[in-house]
RNA sequence: GGACCUUUAGCUCAGUUGGUUAGAGCGUUUCGUUGACAUCGAAAAGGUCACUGGUUCGAGUCCAGUAAGGUCCA
């Protein structure tokens, strides 16, 4: 076996592994009726992005559960794929066009679509390989991507079949319209931000009364030539005799608009009079509606404004448009204020410009399975991490609105409807939609598509990626499902994603998961995953989101570079706790790699005091423990090695990461290396007790590495076949986690009890360095010590001396009586003297004493006087009370034998 | 306007059903490199647990309210 090195070098060692991993196809997931399977699918990340620090987090969570599932014998799945991510690709490869002064119009649809599909050969692979660079353990040949072929079907097959069920429908309605990118956008998309503006106070005069005027607030006076009418409450006095008045529009072509009442108007903004303009605003829009008046549309699509605005105004951009109309309304005397303004804007989410509402014809989709989707996670069929978010879940879908799946894009699926030649799509009424004969919805096509003329529109990415847990498998084809092992694997286990796509994505895969997989099952089969952890987002110093345009985020590769990726992961995962956002600190991540290199030289250190013995199964190991010879350190390494299992085990069944990944932290650093390794180098020295402290070390290690395997799968690895574990071409995932019980079962009853002992000899360890250090002997190993103590604790220090003196750098620790004259302090395991060249200051010694006492005395006055109180003796329970008795009686123990040195001193 | 989250050491955070003197990592100070690890070890300093009130023998923890910061929905 080789030797292991001074310290960790990561690179090699990831590389060598993966590559290991990959040639044996250590991460292929198959249907094995044996085993219970775990599955994840992966959140697809944007074909064309790259990896995150979210991602980071994101996908070391998954790789962790999935790890963990292999360790504990299950069939793990962790399928992997990207999203075609319709606008945010189609704006990439926009973007680059337009450095040659083109758009993609000038290419036209086709050479359009063959230039992004060389995009994505050329970056699409690129977020996949770095996954892999962070230990990813992926089954990569199941690779999907949402506009493969077979994917691509089963998403228009879903909108067929939706269609034909009556839950699609195309429509004139106001949608969310982005001037940047000229489609229309879901609510989703839409981002609402305060922006500080101005308000203005337009005034419009009555025709039949000229001087008499009506006031009305807008943010948006470049909007006034669509003004259709202007809106009062019925119930307002103010205005009861205007009704049915007219007034003339202040700009634009000349025109008399109705003043009309509608109770959608607040009376308690501005005047309480509303300008209507429909084609601008949804509830402008519906007012308009409910009193027939025709929207006028003034703008272009892209947020100019057009010939309806009049001549003043046409052709210049909405903002601009918004200066010009303010001017004329200055001039013509009819704007009478202007105020400062904040109010929520709409943004497109993608391009970043505030969107217009406008009216188009797109298609809607009506959710399918809403019900059954609250009762899902209602009941607890899906289980939320944390739960609050359930509460976010269910309030969405109470209130939920037709999802607008038609953009006005190229990269994506284009919608499977074709309209006869000649048709004009604008004035379809519902009844054309429904005639065959003039509008055709498939898969496959019209028969003769020469006479027909396919929608231009393609469908919303999230149209496409709700369907993730099963078309992934196959789904809807028959063969490729028995293929991927779709009855096996579905419904997945556990769904890993941020809160922010809980609308987006989550609510959607669970509603399509309910109405396509398992027809006519019970929910618990049709769910798509039976967990969801949400994880926090990733934060700067500074609070901010991490983002590209910011350019706050690290590049995890560069991070991976210098910390290792276990020693990235190791520290990502310390410092997520459930549920709440993350502040990046890369001194964690500095933190993950230090540890990797204690837990490499932990094993350095094992290997280097004794042959490797047989280490190839837990019962090798054990066979070589002598239980008998046990003292308090074995005892109480092995329970804390059995109560960390059983921690770990339980904060994974709670998806409490951090916690895991800190008590394992714990238990290895603090509990292992610094007390148990060290007392070791005294066992160790003696022939008697040294083959039995090194298997209980292999056991330990042996333990430790699986339990850290998920979180560190690289140094892990390397170890486990560095101290003998596996065999030459087996990986320690091949190995099974025992759990607590399992492990004390094959003969391993730690004395819980001597864990107790062993935190007490570390506290008088820790109280004599301190001593130590306080009299300039820190760094003194030959200290001399002498012990007043009772018999049956100095047969205690006795029996652990070698171990104590080494741990405390003492040269000499002798039973005797305390000499007055030399510095001393008291522990639970009697007084100590240190004996040095006595140049001992007895007032500094008798100052030291005071305050130890002054100290001791404030408790025990506390704890008599909580053991005083009756109402504490009466109601507490008795084991809080003997406790706190013990407590007073050592606490007075030592207040006395602090005064009894001091009387000496004196 | 509605809902949710956060507030504990200089910084970032733990603190499970209420129960000794509230913990960790980093940072700071002092000391230490003779064989696991200086990517390390030892010791120390550092906290009115945001505030107010309540419940209780007992509150960082439970309840109510207030303040500040944040997120989502409208």
């Amino acid at each position: 076996m080789a030797a292991i090195t001074k310290s960790y070098e990561p690179h090699d060692v990831e590389k060598k592994w993966y590559a290991a991993w990959l040639a044996a196809g250590a991460f292929a997931g198959k249907v094995n009726p044996a085993k219970s399977p775990y599955t994840i699918m992966i959140p697809p990340p944007n074909v064309t992005g790259v990896l995150t620090m979210g991602h980071v987090l994101n996908n070391t969570l998954q790789d962790i559960l999935i790890r963990r599932a292999r360790l504990e014998g299950r069939e793990a799945l962790w399928l992997p794929g990207t999203d075609h991510a319709g606008i945010a690709t189609q704006s990439v490869v926009e973007r680059e066009l337009r450095k040659e002064k083109k758009t993609r119009h000038h290419l036209g649809r086709e050479k359009f679509l063959e230039k992004v599909w060389s995009w994505r050969e050329e970056k699409g692979g690129i977020i996949l390989k770095q996954l892999q660079a962070l230990g990813a353990s992926a089954d990569w040949d199941r690779t999907q991507f949402t506009m493969d072929p077979a994917y691509s079907s089963a998403v228009l097959k879903v909108f067929v079949d939706l269609y034909g069920k009556g839950h699609i429908y195309r429509g004139k309605r106001m949608v969310n319209w982005c001037p940047g990118s000229l489609t229309a956008l879901s609510d989703e998309e839409v981002i609402m931000k305060p922006v500080k503006g101005t308000i203005y106070s337009v005034r419009y005069e009555r025709t039949d009364a000229p001087g008499q005027f009506i006031e009305v607030k807008t943010t948006r006076p470049e909007t006034i030539p669509g003004d259709v009418a202007i809106a009062v409450h019925p119930a307002d006095p103010r205005y009861t005799s205007w009704i049915g008045k007219k007034v003339r529009r202040p700009i634009g072509p000349a025109a008399e608009i109705p003043i009309i009442a509608d109770e959608a108007v607040d009376k308690e903004f501005g005047s309480g009079a509303l300008k209507i303009t429909p084609a601008h605003d949804k509830v402008d829009f519906e007012v308009g509606q409910r009193h027939q008046l025709a929207p006028i549309d003034v703008l272009t699509p892209d947020a100019k404004l057009n010939e309806l605005a009049g001549p003043e105004l046409a052709g210049l951009d909405r903002f601009a448009g918004r200066k010009k109309a303010a001017e004329m309304l200055k001039e013509s005397g009819n704007l009478v204020k202007e105020e400062l303004y904040e109010n929520n804007v709409g943004y497109s989410e993608r391009a970043d410009v505030p969107i217009e509402p406008r009216l188009t014809w797109q298609w809607w989709l009506k959710y399918p399975r809403i019900e059954e989707a609250k009762t899902a996670v209602r009941d607890g069929h899906i289980k939320f991490y944390p739960e609050r978010w359930s509460k976010v879940y269910l309030h969405w879908l109470e209130n939920i609105q037709d999802w607008c799946i038609s953009r006005q894009l190229w990269w994506g699926h284009r919608i499977p409807v074709w309209y006869a030649k000649g048709l004009d799509k604008e004035t379809l009424t519902e009844a054309d939609i429904a005639n065959p004969k003039k509008v055709h919805v498939s898969l496959a096509g019209p028969a003769d598509p020469q006479n027909w003329v396919q929608e231009d529109d393609v469908l919303d990415t999230w149209a496409s990626s709700w369907l993730w847990p099963f078309a992934t498998l196959g789904w809807p084809d028959k063969d490729a499902m028995a293929k991927a092992g779709y009855d096996y694997f579905y419904p997945t286990t556990t769904l890993v994603t941020g809160p922010d796509i809980i609308f987006f994505w989550v609510a959607r895969m669970i509603m399509a998961g309910l109405e396509f997989t398992h027809p006519g099952q019970p929910l618990e089969k049709r769910i798509p995953f039976k967990n969801v952890y949400f994880t926090g987002i990733i934060r700067d110093q500074q609070g901010r989101k991490m983002s590209k345009s910011l350019g706050n985020s690290p590049d995890p590769l560069d991070l991976i570079a210098k910390y290792g990726a276990d020693g990235l992961r190791f520290g990502i995962v310390s410092i997520a706790p459930q549920g709440q956002d993350i502040r990046f600190q890369e001194d964690r991540i500095e933190g993950g790699k230090n540890f990797c290199n204690k837990l490499w030289n932990a094993c350095r250190f094992r290997q280097m005091n004794g042959e490797m013995a047989d280490n190839s199964s837990v019962g090798a190991i054990m066979a070589r423990i002598e239980p008998a010879k046990f003292d308090a350190d074995d005892h109480a390494i092995l329970d804390r090695l059995l109560s960390t299992t059983r921690e770990v085990d339980r904060y994974f069944t709670e998806f409490e990461f951090s916690a895991a990944v800190q008590t394992l932290y714990g238990f290895f650093w603090n509990d292992f290396c610094d007390w148990y390794v060290e007392v070791s180098k005294s066992k160790l020295q003696d022939p008697a007790t040294k083959a039995s402290c090194l298997a209980i070390q292999d056991l330990v290690l042996r333990q430790t590495l699986l339990l850290l395997h998920p979180v560190t799968p690289f140094i892990t690895e390397e170890l486990w076949h560095l101290l003998g574990y596996g065999a030459e071409g087996t990986f320690i995932e091949d190995a099974r986690l025992n759990n607590a019980s399992q492990i004390a079962g094959q003969g391993l009853q730690p004395d819980s009890a001597a864990a107790a002992q062993v935190a007490q000899l570390k506290a008088v360890v820790s109280q004599v360095r301190a001593f130590k250090a306080e009299h300039g002997e820190a760094a003194s190993k030959t200290s001399e010590f002498v012990v007043e103590a009772t018999d049956t604790h100095w047969a205690l220090l006795d029996a652990n001396l070698a171990k104590l003196k080494r741990m405390m750098g003492a040269g000499a620790v002798a039973r005797g009586a305390m000499s007055p004259n030399a510095p001393a302090i008291v522990t639970a395991f009697g007084s100590w003297n240190l004996i040095k060249q006595i140049k001992g200051d007895p007032a500094e010694e008798k100052t030291r004493l005071k305050k130890e006492i002054e100290a001791i005395t404030k408790h025990v006055a506390g704890t008599q006087a909580r053991l005083a109180n009756e109402a504490f003796v009466s109601k507490a329970p008795p084991a809080v009370l003997e406790g706190a008795r013990k407590q007073l009686a050592d606490q007075q123990a030592k207040q006395a034998e602090l005064e009894r040195l001091l009387a000496a001193l004196n």
